[in-house]
DNA sequence: AACCCGGGCGACCATCGGACGCTGGTGCC
DNA sequence: GGCACCAGCGTCCGATGGTCGCCCGGGTT
């Protein structure tokens, strides 16, 4: 146990041979046999099956059908996103990674107007990606960021800011085997794993200690993987 | 401008000669003439004067008038501070400045606790005493334990942690006038600010610094004063 | 044209940080 | 005992972090 984080290492790649939960991560890295457990994938992150209600978390209301024409200018919703290779531009009406982590860059800026402007004001300071930083980016012009989209892909741009040659490497095998960005998005938590792992499971420092990545939240799933992990698999 | 921060620099103290705004500090340190705003005392905190509303900020409503005996164990509410010198216990049914104190220390235990369990859950570690930890000392036994009034007092604990002589000094002071808590609470206000312009400013940091104040929130009204201050004096 | 896959993001929710102001304990006369 | 002062803290509130799932764009047949 703890080898430092290559490109796959074995004991961290998911697998699907030893799957005791057979509906499982449907394609992950090749080969190995994984030390990581099986089904985590299932953990929360629309788990809306198995009727579960843990602890008076009540299913969301149905959202009202959108009474259209009403005044708003109904911006078109952006192009979905497909894997692409560093460098590569998007083919179609689609957009590509490297946009999806330029839009990282943005809020970065965003957030940096924001603190200019709270110092200026006496204000509290913000430090991370606020409610308040994204109201601000869309007021300024960038309706085309938003916080679920941001916040969906946190750990993907995670991966690119801290192991740039694997978060590549990963994005030319799932873009060779033709998977959706879902399978892709899904697969940059493994990586993540094995370097908290690395980094005694502290997931938090990890980010923290990245100039890039300490503006933003530990995505929850990520932080319940590496507990997962740690609590199988000692120390 | 700039003068090591003493025990009372005169540039700091707040006072009544002067004074533009005449209902004001209703005693404050001794000698010497202000450089600090004058009326900055008006700043916000129970300002329930002056028929504002400003921007959007509509008057709380009335509570309703505590049905009593319906089963809950209605803790008898502590006994009002008074002013003590250190070391001094309090005399009749009050409670002294010293155990004020204590109570944050306790506060600072309490989170200690809840960042040890949320750290063997894998969950969200707070760096700072928020809702939960009041909620976890309430329900620890600690039920003397509240947020308003850890809030209030903040700032009083500050210029404990951040210069213990000067507080000591202060106390002994006020505790000589007869002054009451809530005018001695005023005045911890004071040479906080001073601490802050001469760490440029940055009271946030000044907390952040600190071992002890780390984990405490830097209260509105000392920000604002802070920031008043800063405006109206350069840098 | 019809279909269906999959993902963008509007909207919801529990909870948060923050504060007001009623209530009643307390010392004084 | 009665009264007036004042501060403890129950309770409220706007906004936050976090997420669900509806809706529809888009590629395929």
């Amino acid at each position: 146990r703890r080898e430092s984080a290559m490109m796959m290492p074995e004991s961290i790649a998911p697998v699907n041979a030893l799957n005791l939960n057979s509906k499982e991560p449907p394609l992950l890295m090749g080969a190995g046999h994984s030390s990581l457990t099986p089904g985590l994938l299932a953990l929360a992150e629309n788990s809306s099956d198995s009727e579960d209600k843990r602890l008076g978390k009540k299913k969301q209301k149905r959202r009202r059908p959108k009474e259209h024409g009403e005044d708003g200018e109904d911006r078109p919703r952006e192009h979905p996103f497909i894997v692409t290779e560093p460098g590569e531009a998007a083919r179609g009406k689609k957009n590509g990674l490297d946009y999806l982590f330029d839009l990282y860059e943005q809020c970065g800026k965003f957030l940096e107007q924001v603190q200019q402007l709270a110092r200026e004001k006496g204000e509290k300071c913000p430090t991370k990606v606020t409610n308040q930083v994204f109201r601000h980016a869309k007021h300024t012009g960038a309706g085309y960021i938003n916080k679920p989209k941001m916040r969906h892909y946190v750990h993907c741009y995670a991966l690119h800011c801290l192991d740039i040659d694997q978060s590549n490497a990963l994005r030319k095998l799932y873009k060779e085997r033709g998977e959706n960005v879902g399978a892709w998005r899904g697969a940059c938590y493994y990586p993540l794993v094995a370097m908290a792992r690395d980094n005694n499971w502290d997931i938090e420092g990890l980010f923290n200690r990245n100039e890039k990545l300490r503006i933003w939240y530990v995505p929850t799933k990520l932080r319940q993987l590496c507990h997962v992990e740690k609590v199988k698999y000692g120390e």
